[in-house]
DNA sequence: CCTTAACTTCACAAATTTGTGAACAGAGCG
DNA sequence: CGCTCTGTTCACAAATTTGTGAAGTTAAGG
């Protein structure tokens, strides 16, 4: 009888969950708060919780929660909500705009390839050294055009397996 | 007369690249001494540094670059020579080997999968949580997927472009 | 073997990051 | 209007990370 049907979610169960997959989150680079609120709303029912829920649930303090969901709007991995009539402030992580974070990951790509421009000119595009830098640049260009196909793709893979969202 | 022709490299301008490019992938979350170093190396005419060169051109100490070192072979960023009849030993980027890190990210998504797979059961396949993390655990499968598929372009891509390096 | 060159490991100081409590700000409600 | 419920900002203490000097290790060269 772990798991009472109809009694719905064991919350000993739900953090377990948080706190593994925040963990590798975090070893992957993601900042620890950031990470643990992400996860937490993305193993919550609803997709959406308050405030006060992330606070408690994993037992941080309001500014804490403050940060965190200030980060993720901001790499667009939540987004907030006005919760009308009433104070409360809502953060859901909508499935797709989750993907479209990675993709974002491209505006990283292009400030790399701006620097390997800089430098293919700087250290001269006949050199050894220019030569090796202008192959990462093209490196770069492709998998930056491959990506946004392949998200054309994994939209469609996505709508024929589970309907559209 | 920036660069007068015969002189070779103008250890200010490799050094300008250097630090620049290396603090966009401090930003992506690198650590910086690994950076410094990894882009040292890929801006080298000859793509192979020792250890004291490195050092000297970073203005770092001997542990600071055995370090990185360890990290970026590591992560399989760089590979380490040792270089024979003398007890120094050099560093080198091959330019593919550097791709096939980005590759390894795949243990990272990995790692994910199987924190996800986890969370589908615990939650419940039939829960709307347990819905939303399969449906994140297939877009990671197929991405993994996709990836193998597009390095395999890029080789050939690369080859027509640059002929085999 | 002994010396010395080259790199590694270790302990620690410095710098950075993280998360908190407390004061603050703003919007509903009485 | 003022009260109170929410969330934000800020200064700071704690924890973590980073890079160094110094001692240690290994192997080449005499």
């Amino acid at each position: 009888m772990a798991e009472p049907s109809g009694t719905g979610r064991d919350p000993e169960v739900v953090s377990r969950f948080v706190e593994h997959f925040a963990a590798q989150l975090v070893e992957a680079g993601l900042p620890r708060m950031p990470a643990r609120v992400f996860v937490a709303l993305l193993a919550s029912d609803a997709g959406v919780l308050t405030s006060a829920e992330l606070g408690e649930q994993l037992r941080i303090s309001p500014a804490a929660v403050s940060g965190a969901v200030r980060y993720l709007s901001q790499v667009r991995m939540v987004s907030r909500e006005r919760e009308p009539g009433s104070r409360r402030e809502r953060y859901r992580v909508h499935g797709d705009q989750w993907y479209e974070a990675l993709t974002n990951r491209e505006t990283v790509l292009k400030r790399w390839e701006d620097a390997l421009r800089d430098g293919v000119v700087s250290l001269g595009a006949d050199t050894p050294a220019g030569r090796r830098l202008a192959e990462t640049l093209a490196f770069f260009e492709f998998v930056e055009k491959e990506v946004e196909a392949m998200m054309e793709r994994w939209r469609a893979h996505r709508e024929e397996r589970f309907g559209r969202g």
